[in-house]
RNA sequence: AGAAUAGCCGGGGCAAUUGCUGUCCCGAUUGGGAGAGAGGAAAGUCCGAACUUCGCAGAACAGGAUGCCGGGUAACGCCCGGGAGCCGGAAUCGAAAGUUCCGGUUACGGAAAGUGCCACAGAAAAUAUACCGCCCCGAUUCAUCGGAGUAAGGUUGAAAUGGCAGGGUAAGAGCCUACCGCGGUAAUGGUAACAUUGCCGGUCCCGUAUGGGAUUCCGCUAAUUACGGAACAAGGCAAACCCCAUCCGAAGCAAGGUCAAGCAGAAAGUCUUCCGGUUUUCCGGAACGGGGUUGUUCGCCCUUAGUGCUUUCGGGUAGACCGCUCGAUGUAUGGAGUAAUUCAUAUACUAGACAAAUAAUUGCCUUCCCCGCUUUGCAGGGAAUACAAAAUUCGGCUUAUACGGCUAUUCUAUUU
RNA sequence: GCGCCCAUAGUUCAAUUGGAUAGAAUGUCGGAUUCCGGUUCCGAAGGUUGGAGGUUCGAGCCCUCUUGGGCGUA
């Protein structure tokens, strides 16, 4: 696992996590309500490790907007994620995070930027990794 | 020269670092290397097909779609060419009309198959009818009133029931006549579209192939001529029902196929040893095995014919894989054709994800904008911005598009 | 992917087979009543029928394209 990379064992693909996570995961928002985590932790998991995924809903804005708030989202915590993955290995956390725009759409914030983003992760990490 | 509108074309390039998704090679499961990675609309889902499964002897009905003619195509509601109507411009000395040329545009089959509708106004809106009129007769208070006839003229409306001339009459009227118009029959001649430069099939000739040239019958008939006709008819609307002609089986890649945990079902097999109690498939005890109890050991509890364990079978869920990208494909050259398109040869392989890859940060070039110097150009600053992202695959249509380029039309300004 | 529906005054709904000033309730504004407010009564304003184009003498209604919203199904 390299150190700013984001392979497929790091996200989350299928269907049923998505829903056990969505069931049974708490929700945070970040200092300045742009993003929206659900998340769940297991400790003594077998398998420690953080995974996650970019949920945008429908209506936030079109196709182009939406792939590039995903694009926008992965690339942050790509640059960030060491932030977490150390303690949840030391802690041997199982960690699963979804990240989604909470006030963020298209009507408002048409050109969006990656400066506009990594504030907004970097907070919610910070506060996950509090919770625990 | 500028602006607006419409149409068409392009929709920045190269390189570096980090990261993502396939492919190939090395390696051996951690990884390394090479090379590839969104669009003109990928969109809307409005049409047409390929492909797959189901249904199907054949035909008809229902339902839906299309609708001037011919061609192109795998097919189409698409495209090309042409006809006709409408609109605009130019020319014809000026105006109107007409003609010619150019451009745009059209859901342009049928209203004598039938049904229905046509508000208000108007006499009357489609078998007819009569307000003002016109004419005659009678009454009369000379203002008019009643009766009979008529439809030339007026009035209404989006739309009004052949035209014109003569005769005729109380006034009029296809009431009568001639001509035009209307419809019927025959002949001549002709025949893509409202009848003349086109095309299809067959046959013959020519050509390496696509192709080029010549030509008939039937049917239908604008025109001309002849004969004969009388109910002078046939208002508009089919994006009202409908009629006619042509086409269409249904559903969709979440189609469909292959493998296949778990759960449930079926079949077969298997279930230890010792001791004691009168026989037993029964009872009791001990050991071994299995399970539970706290991660391990001891201990304790449960259990050994039970909804036990093992194997096999068919169907098949989760899941995985295939379908999945080489195709009515692109590019170049040459030939056929007015064109759409097509034929031959050569050459290229150019995304295949599935909570869904194609991103982030820089540098240089190029293009555009601003300002200054001064105008060949140079320095500085800023921007690369639009519309929008594959989801089985093609052919179209429609809609959205910053900026730049080209073409056409209109307007404005300047010069000659 | 497929199938279908809706849009009319600020809001909720009408509008006969296409026929003329698009109607009602509620809300808003003004007036009357009251010492003031509410209730009640009277009056007024408020609509390019989501947008563009077409058919027709005439379109909220018919046709085409388009925008936004919603539903069903696998």
């Amino acid at each position: 696992m390299t150190r700013f990379g984001l392979s497929k064992q790091e996200r989350i693909k299928s269907r049923k996590e998505f829903q056990q996570i969505f069931s049974s995961g708490k929700n945070l928002v970040s200092f300045d309500k742009k993003i929206k985590a659900t998340f769940t932790a297991e400790k003594n998991n077998l398998e420690p490790g953080v995974k996650i995924a970019a949920a945008v809903s429908r209506k936030a804005g079109i196709a182009v907007w939406r792939n590039r708030v995903k694009r926008l989202i992965k690339e942050s915590y790509r640059l960030n994620k060491y932030l977490l993955i150390d303690f949840a290995e030391k802690d041997q956390y199982n960690i699963r995070i979804i990240f989604s725009p909470y006030l963020l759409n298209q009507k408002y914030n048409k050109i969006i930027e990656l400066k506009d983003i990594t504030p907004a992760i970097v907070d919610v990490m910070t506060r996950v990794k509090s919770s625990l």
